[in-house]
DNA sequence: GAGTTGACATACGGGACGTATGTGAACATT
DNA sequence: AATGTTCACATACGTCCCGTATGTCAACTC
């Protein structure tokens, strides 16, 4: 047992140069990241990337997949702990805004992202976050407590919302102060969704 | 009266250096205009960008901050027409969406803008459009109108729900049918502010 | 065991940015 | 009014970086 398959030694590729191209792209910014530089970092060169990415923003495109996930999955843990579904609404909320704090998502999902992928409903990632906020709005309601809004347009709000928040709160000179205020308008905010 | 004076003839190129490159960056994005390709549009060369703004981001600034008041300009007027201070902030965010289904206020104040510049609340233009939200918030405030939240959040909120949701508006396959669910569904979540 | 596939490395060309240097017209100075 | 200076802009140069085209070596096939 020297020795992987072949298709575990490319996942294993892979994911040096996705660890590679985030941490270059969250230092950096996507512009200013060298594939030369980043493909060394990870003990290759430009070759295999080019192979399995395709282009700069193949890579791009990967990674943004792999910290949206993540957030997604950070989310929904957060909403899990929730008595309700309306509460549920709301700590998914608050973990976007907090999530969005890391300088990492700033400059990778929310600078990078979508000014060389375009809009993140056109990922392939299938932008994962607002997945997660669409769910919950669905689910709310089937129980009849949402006003009559489209779905579809009431997550992007609530999304971009939060998300644009954070990024205010992260450039505040004291965001540990403002992130309360912040996270309290957004659920003063999401209730205008609520039934009467 | 042949010529222009110093500073007038100054000032004309820099607003053709401006034309053309918000044309450029409108079209191509920011990352594959060309400087060089831009320039000569203008009738100059690279020369006189560089004299003028400093560098390629420079350029990109001083054209934000055009589209940015305009936009602003715009919504203002939008609002001039309400009857209530309410009416009014509802009026401003449905321009807001409205403005940004324009394709070069997509990319170059929604995409790239934050990508380059940072975060739009740092931006030299000192970002017209929240300014606008911000001072409609706070005559609501004074109103007595409005629940106990942070202006400034509630600003930022408004302002990335507006905007965020122009893109999702604007990537859909029928815009027209759908941006007026938009606008009603940011209505709706408006109402989240007012006082009960 | 020879041929083929495929993952990755190396070599090459083109383009773009920023800077350093040049230039000619307007303004100041005497 | 003539000369020196400033300054807005043009030109020339070096450098970096992306994408492609080509090469290579190990693994799998037959």
């Amino acid at each position: 047992m020297s020795g992987k398959s072949r298709a575990a030694m490319m996942e294993e590729t892979r994911a040096k140069l996705i660890s590679a191209g985030r941490k270059a792209f969250a230092e950096k910014g996507f512009a200013d990241a060298s594939m030369d530089d980043l493909t060394a970092d990870a003990g290759l060169t430009r070759g295999a990337l080019y192979h399995n990415f395709g282009d700069k923003k193949g890579l791009l495109a990967a990674v943004v997949a792999q910290v949206d996930g993540e957030m997604a999955a950070k989310a929904r843990q957060a909403a899990s702990g929730a008595e309700d579904t309306w509460a549920a609404l709301e700590a998914e909320g608050a973990a976007y805004i907090e999530l969005a704090l890391d300088p990492e998502i700033q400059r990778i999902v929310l600078l990078d992202g979508p000014a060389v992928l375009g809009d993140p409903s056109a990922w392939p990632s299938q932008n994962a976050c607002l997945a997660e906020t669409r769910r919950a709005l669905m689910a709310l309601a089937e129980e009849g407590r949402l006003k009559p809004v489209d779905i579809e347009a009431a997550a992007r709000l609530l999304n971009g919302a939060a998300l644009n928040a954070a990024l205010y709160v992260a450039a505040s000179t004291d965001p540990k102060k403002i992130l309360p205020r912040t996270v309290e308008a957004f659920k003063a905010l999401a209730r205008g969704f609520l039934a009467t």
